[in-house]
DNA sequence: CTGATTTGACCGGC
DNA sequence: GCCGGTCAAATCAG
């Protein structure tokens, strides 16, 4: 809307043709992402999946639920009925992470994974010494995001936590965040704005705003180039009072699956996601596993606005402000 | 007063 | 019937 607005206020002199041409071009990728979202809420596409990847954090506000592909695809509808919901969670993405605490930071339970949840529930789990505790988004209501996660404190280790997340977050992090009251969970360990990987996220963001240029100088030598400056390994973002351990799951590097490595309150930059990036110094993340109809119909999904001309470059990214929710939706543009 | 946590009850899967 | 997961009323905290 603010693009067909600026549209129809811009004269048609020929020096607005580059500016009439990036709103056009912004208009016709709105239309195709909510084309993407629609799909995504009911609509299931067969298209084959680009990646085989963790599933992209998207403010699409449906929940994860839907995004599954089912033999029979219900409608919307049954997102009001919590039990069919809570039947289709299970096919939710799930992958667990262990995060070790340092006792003499005297942090209670594992850091701040840069989300925002609320408990509601905790349950003495059969066999272990410590109870299990129960997470879900605190936007669950406000953006309809069904990430949840349960926390339990190892018995072997008490300074171990295995964290087991089970679906991925559709809300932004950054919404109503100046009037959203952080979690206590946050006053126990680390505020939000000091986590280093949200630093890090955000500088990351900085580096590829100051970077991410067309390189238009030859381009009648060459293809345009786009100078990115994400290096390959992130061993920045771990804490450092956490000790992260890095594995390989499967036969898929998961770099760029763990919400500990997606802008923590940017989820939609998780769209540049680096298929082969290795991360150092990361969390420990095993047992990545969902729905295997999930992946398909999400990137197909997700893919299926690669078509935008928004990635065409054909207008200058410098004059773009890259915020978060910059419709960054091409997993094809680093290639 | 508002939002988060606690905790017993409830529900569904096995 | 057991157990894990979730709900929701009561309680807590800022």
């Amino acid at each position: 809307m603010e693009h067909a607005k600026q549209l129809r206020a811009s004269s048609c002199s020929s020096d607005k043709i580059q500016e009439l041409d990036f709103h056009i071009q912004m208009i016709l990728s709105s239309y195709e992402k909510s084309l993407s979202i629609l799909q995504w809420t009911g609509i299931v596409t067969t298209q084959t999946p680009l990646l085989i990847a963790p599933p992209l954090p998207v403010s699409t506000g449906a929940p994860e639920s839907s995004i599954s592909v089912d033999e029979n695809p219900k409608s919307i509808d049954d997102h009001q009925d919590f039990r069919y919901v809570s039947k289709k969670r299970k096919q939710m993405p799930t992958w667990s992470e262990q995060v070790r605490v340092s006792a003499e930071n005297g942090f209670e339970g594992p850091a701040d994974d840069g989300y925002s949840w609320r408990k509601y529930g905790q349950k003495d789990i059969l066999g272990a010494k410590h109870p299990r505790s129960y997470y879900r988004c605190t936007y669950r209501l406000m953006q309809n995001c069904w990430a949840t996660k349960q926390v339990q404190r190892s018995d072997d280790d008490p300074a171990l936590f295995d964290i087991t997340y089970k679906g991925t977050h559709t809300c932004n992090q950054n919404f109503n965040c100046a009037t959203q009251p952080k979690s206590p969970e946050k006053h126990k360990f680390k505020k939000q704005a000091n986590n280093p990987r949200t630093i890090q996220s955000n500088q990351m963001l900085a580096n590829l705003q100051a970077n991410l240029r067309v390189n238009t100088n030859d381009l009648d030598k060459k293809e345009a180039t786009c100078s990115f400056p994400f290096s390959p390994t992130f061993s920045g973002f771990a804490d450092e009072n956490l000790h992260f351990q890095m594995s390989q799951v499967g036969d898929n590097l998961v770099g760029g699956y763990s919400p500990s490595f997606v802008s923590p309150t940017t989820p939609e930059s998780s769209y540049f996601s680096l298929p082969s990036c290795q991360m150092n110094g990361s969390r420990r993340i095993h047992n990545v596993h969902h729905s295997e109809s999930d992946l398909p119909d999400l990137f197909s999904a997700n893919t299926s606005s690669t078509s935008s001309p928004i990635i065409g470059l054909e207008f200058p990214l410098d004059h773009v402000e890259l915020d978060p929710n910059f419709p960054f939706d091409n997993s094809e543009f680093f290639r």
